[in-house]
DNA sequence: CTAAGCGAAAGTGTATGCACCTTAAATTTC
DNA sequence: GAAATTTAAGGTGCATACACTTTCGCTTAG
């Protein structure tokens, strides 16, 4: 077994308390526990959630950055309007950025890591491997974060990732279904192909493709 | 005077320490003073700037979310390597993300949207007004934010939201020069116009037109 | 009954305190 | 002397403390 590059999984050890009470509220903003309007204060959230204030007010900041709350020196932290779509809205943005991404990232990918992802991918054939729903999210974390790497530039790989942070929400929610996985699978393959070919072109479009078909199934959930 | 609906500058009244000491480790990561390895202390950040650590370690955790430090637990938050180029690089994703949303926006702006920025417009003539530069700036930031506003859609616009913040450290290192703003001054006017016909190819194109355009001016220089 | 004014209750931003973890230098061991 | 071990100095994450601001129910005036 060779050593292995590749990230398959987020870091989830080092979880901080702030990472935990951000993604908890933005699950329950998602489920629109917390709908559009609704006021967070720190001190209510962080009793509800049997912590200090610290963390909580700590991720309301995130949360704000991201613009998902908005936050007025003094006041308290409101839910914004539409927020709950925030899943469903984001394919949008993945369908700006990765496309192009994975055109930038084809002639860039080095051959390891190429190697690599084909590995991870004969693992998430679900003809193949019995455990193969593992390993297809495995391999969709690897392919889609190694192609935000190596577009090399920093805010956009960053925008990627941000992206996939969210996404991961959608996994917690057992969003995934195993059609879903199945013919991700697919979609994938024809990506490894374009960046084997060294493609640009048809990298772009493999994964233009890959987004248009994912939010075709998705259709109707408002998790994506 | 009409009612002023259109935000023409950030809200800058309701800075809290955290946002100020975001910006002043951003900045100086920009300038190099603190290069791609270095290790943030926010003991050390904190006493710097005459601050508890409290905001200094909300601004670290913002600047790791954004992904220009990265920070595991229990240890110290680092500056990402080709941190310095952050702005640089910023602009390719503004190039992907801005011209699809002037397209979208193009057939949403409302009209009374529009008149409020063609009033700016006016203001930031060059060849009208002695403060041109200062409202060609408001101009600047009034149209991109109608933009975000306008694409309707969450995710993308706080995505576009967040290059603009970003780019205003550009203004703050006093990076735009005459020959930039009155350059964006036409461009920002086809912009408009392709508005006013309500078509997103042109939107889109003006756009995208724009931003290359600004690139180019600001081409030698690390800071766009 | 409505509107304005007041004051207590609750919330916010920031500083400080403390237990635990890392780091790095001093010390020991081979 | 170089590698391993100990140890103290310093850093981190989170809780708590506190001054200041907002909120909101109650009183009172119109």
């Amino acid at each position: 077994m060779p050593a292995q590059e590749l990230k398959t999984t987020p870091p989830s050890d080092d979880a901080s308390l702030v990472d935990d009470v951000y993604h908890q509220i933005l699950l329950r903003i998602i489920h629109q526990e917390l709908p559009g309007g609704t006021e967070l204060k720190s001190t209510r959230l962080a009793a509800d959630m049997g912590v200090s204030r610290t963390p909580v007010v700590q991720a309301l900041g995130r949360l704000a950055a991201d613009g998902i709350v908005m936050q007025q020196r003094n006041h308290r932290a409101v839910v914004r309007e539409n927020a709950e779509n925030w899943l469903v809205e984001l394919h949008e943005l993945r369908l700006l950025l990765e496309p192009s991404a994975a055109g930038r990232a084809a002639t860039r990918i080095p051959d390891a890591v190429l190697d690599e992802l084909e590995q991870l991918a004969t693992a998430a054939n679900p003809d193949s491997n019995p455990n193969w729903m593992q390993a297809s999210r495995q391999f969709d974390y690897a392919l889609h974060h190694a192609v935000a790497e190596y577009v090399e530039n920093l805010p956009l790989c960053e925008a990627i990732r941000k992206c996939w942070s969210f996404k991961r929400l959608s996994y917690d929610a057992g969003q995934d279904t195993e059609e879903t996985l199945r013919n991700g699978y697919e979609d994938h393959l024809h990506i490894m192909k374009a960046f084997r070919l060294r493609s640009p072109e048809m990298a772009e479009a493999a994964m233009r493709w890959h987004l248009q078909h994912a939010a075709s199934w998705g259709a109707g959930s408002r998790i994506v």
